[in-house]
RNA sequence: UGGGCUAUCGCCAAAUGGUAAGGCAACGGACUCUGACUCCGUCAUUUCAAGGUUCGAAUCCUUGUAGCCCAGCCA
């Protein structure tokens, strides 16, 4: 479905041309994160747009960790990151490759450059560094250091690499241009010196490379033919092109850039994330007012309905934030056919059949998802006392009121009509039960048709139901508010959690399985959570409420 | 005020000089054993603004305006 809807985009508009002149046979996309966090909603954009270009293309795709920089990266984030590129489904077969597996032919052609004299090493310290490179209105001046014979930089470099320099003592630095008016093509550096222990080749280098010249080195190698990335790098373009140029392919990948994704009402962004981690405004990475993916999942959504999302949202270079209720619409969407329509009463109100048989209870067979009869039936006990949602009555109606009322009579779901008679009330006048008769020739599959009800209300057995923790999420922090104001004070919806603890769920949901997904009769998509559910009762996670188009009037 | 990029409905987004697709949201109505779903219908005489070129402009030109990105030995 979505497939049909969606427009070609400019990337493949791109790639159409390359291919029409010749200048890729294949496609062969990347997806590069650097492991120093997991992975949200943002990421699978990018995740989606190159597996599904790759796929369109009948080319290969490409799982590629940047683990050029050891002072912030983590193996513990590789495990997460590659389990939930799996978990959206983007297939990268035995193609799980790291940056530094590279640093042997990045080192290679650091020396082509030097040779070449694109590139000289620096003893600048960074401050000087940054204080030659000028302002954005002024240019830069050149390093003292630019001039330095090819032979003299050879063996700098080869003192750098055999960990004879400080950290930070030198770098090796390109030559291009200091005045140029790209802040990125003012001589940038293209190594330091690092004396660290790296979570893949260890104590092997001392030097590591910069991510701009890394990565156009990564993509070559590794036969990329479009590097595609977000709209901040357009500015590294220039750069990322000389250092393939210099560096002899022949097949240079090209880099493609697009706009992130953005979602109204979330915080999205890793360092807002990481922050609330951080100070402990959220239960860890998977809390599921977050939106990354292992909180998305964590919550229940699919990986078909965060497919669905990317894909309706479509790619522009125009920054925009998609609605977050285009989200919640693809959840709808994935579940409707396929789970089961449960009865869940979150705030009960005792309802009594006072002409149904004292100490009588019936089996009522109910289908699973009454549109997908695969889903099958299960049995629903039946009996005297029942509790129904506490606003499918209301002892005076409002206009258009089609629940229940006195002297109203409407279909208890999966079973009988009933009349409301009357109602009990405890000594503070609220309601303490409501009172009703049943009509025994309406038993629902019975074809009855003598009368029609205009409302369907759901309910619970009395005795049989359970009770059990619901969670009603709403989105953590509206982001046009801020997250952390700009002096680093937060801004927090008190009201982003709401849990529900007497609430009574239908007899067969005592046996749902964490991640099972289920929709509560009118109460939204529900989805047992696996990680607090293992401790005794079942706790549901709501991932998104059904729309309801039925407003009180105030 | 240096450079790069962007601007089409409340939110995304097509349209590549030929007379503004589509989706989400919203709003009517029909249907209904979920006020859901489904189905039907409504929703940009106008594309940031102002000029210009053209038989014809969202698309080309000019001049503005607004927003985003860049001064890490981060990616």
């Amino acid at each position: 479905m979505a497939d049909e809807v969606k427009s070609r985009n400019f990337i493949e508009d791109i790639i159409d041309a390359d291919l029409a002149e010749g200048k890729y046979d294949r496609i062969v996309t990347r997806f590069p994160p650097e492991p120093n966090g997991y992975l949200h909603i943002g990421h699978a954009k990018s995740i989606i747009l190159n597996s599904g270009i790759a796929r369109e293309y009948g080319g290969q795709f490409n799982l590629r960790f940047d683990d050029t920089n050891p002072t912030k990266e983590k193996t513990e984030f590789v495990e997460s990151i590659k389990a939930d590129v799996e978990w959206l489904g983007a297939d990268f077969e035995d193609r799980c490759f790291f940056a530094s597996d590279y640093f042997d032919i990045m080192y290679e052609k650091a020396l082509v450059l030097i040779r070449k004299g694109l590139a000289y090493v620096s003893g600048l310290s960074a401050d000087q560094i940054r204080e030659y490179r000028g302002t954005l209105t002024e240019p830069g001046r050149n390093d003292p250091d630019r001039d330095r014979p090819v032979e003299e930089n050879l063996r700098l470099f080869q003192n750098m690499k055999d960990g004879l320099c400080a950290d930070g003592s030198m770098v090796l630095r390109a030559k291009i241009d200091m005045s140029s008016p790209n802040m990125n093509m003012r001589d940038p550096v293209l190594y330091r010196v690092a004396h660290m222990t790296h979570h893949n080749t260890g104590d092997k280098w001392c030097i590591y490379p910069m991510y701009d010249f890394a990565h156009p080195i990564e993509d070559a190698v590794e036969g990329i033919s479009h590097s595609i990335c977000t709209l901040e790098f357009e500015d590294h373009r220039p750069l990322y092109n000389w250092v393939v140029e210099h560096t002899d392919w022949e097949h240079p990948p090209r880099q493609v850039e697009f706009a992130k994704m953005y979602l109204t009402n979330v915080v999205t962004g890793k360092r807002y994330i990481k922050k609330l981690v951080e100070d402990g405004i959220v239960d860890g990475w998977d809390d599921p007012r977050l939106v990354t993916i292992a909180a998305l999942k964590r919550r229940g959504f699919t990986p078909e309905s965060i497919r669905m999302f990317v894909e309706l949202s479509g790619v522009s270079k125009a920054n925009s934030s998609s609605d977050y209720a285009m989200l919640e619409y693809c959840i709808r969407e994935d579940l409707k056919m396929k789970k089961s329509r449960m009865m869940a009463v979150l705030h009960p109100l005792k309802l009594i059949i006072d002409n149904y048989p004292e100490g009588q209870t019936e089996l009522l067979d109910a289908d699973n998802n009454l549109e997908n009869p695969e889903l099958g039936k299960r049995q629903i006990p039946f009996g005297r006392e029942l509790y129904i949602e506490s606003d499918d009555f209301m002892e005076v109606p409002v206009p258009k009121y089609k629940r229940l009322y006195p002297g109203n009579e409407v279909r208890l779901m999966h079973a009988y009509f009933v009349k409301c008679t009357g109602v009990d009330k405890n000594p503070d006048g609220s309601i303490a039960a409501v009172h009703c008769t049943y009509d025994p020739e309406t038993k629902a599959g019975s074809g009855f048709t003598g009368r029609k009800v205009k409302g369907t209300i759901h309910w619970v057995p009395a005795k049989e139901s359970f009770c059990a923790t619901v969670r009603l999420y709403e989105n953590l922090i509206d982001e046009s508010k801020g997250v952390y104001n700009e002096d680093g004070s937060l801004n927090l919806n008190p009201n982003s959690l709401v849990t529900v603890t007497d609430a009574r769920l239908e007899p067969a949901l005592k046996e749902a399985k964490p991640f099972d997904s289920f929709q509560f009769v009118r109460n939204g998509y529900y989805t047992t959570d696996c990680r607090d559910s293992a401790e005794g009762a079942p706790v549901f996670n709501r991932i998104v409420t059904m729309k309801s188009s039925f407003k009180l009037p105030s």
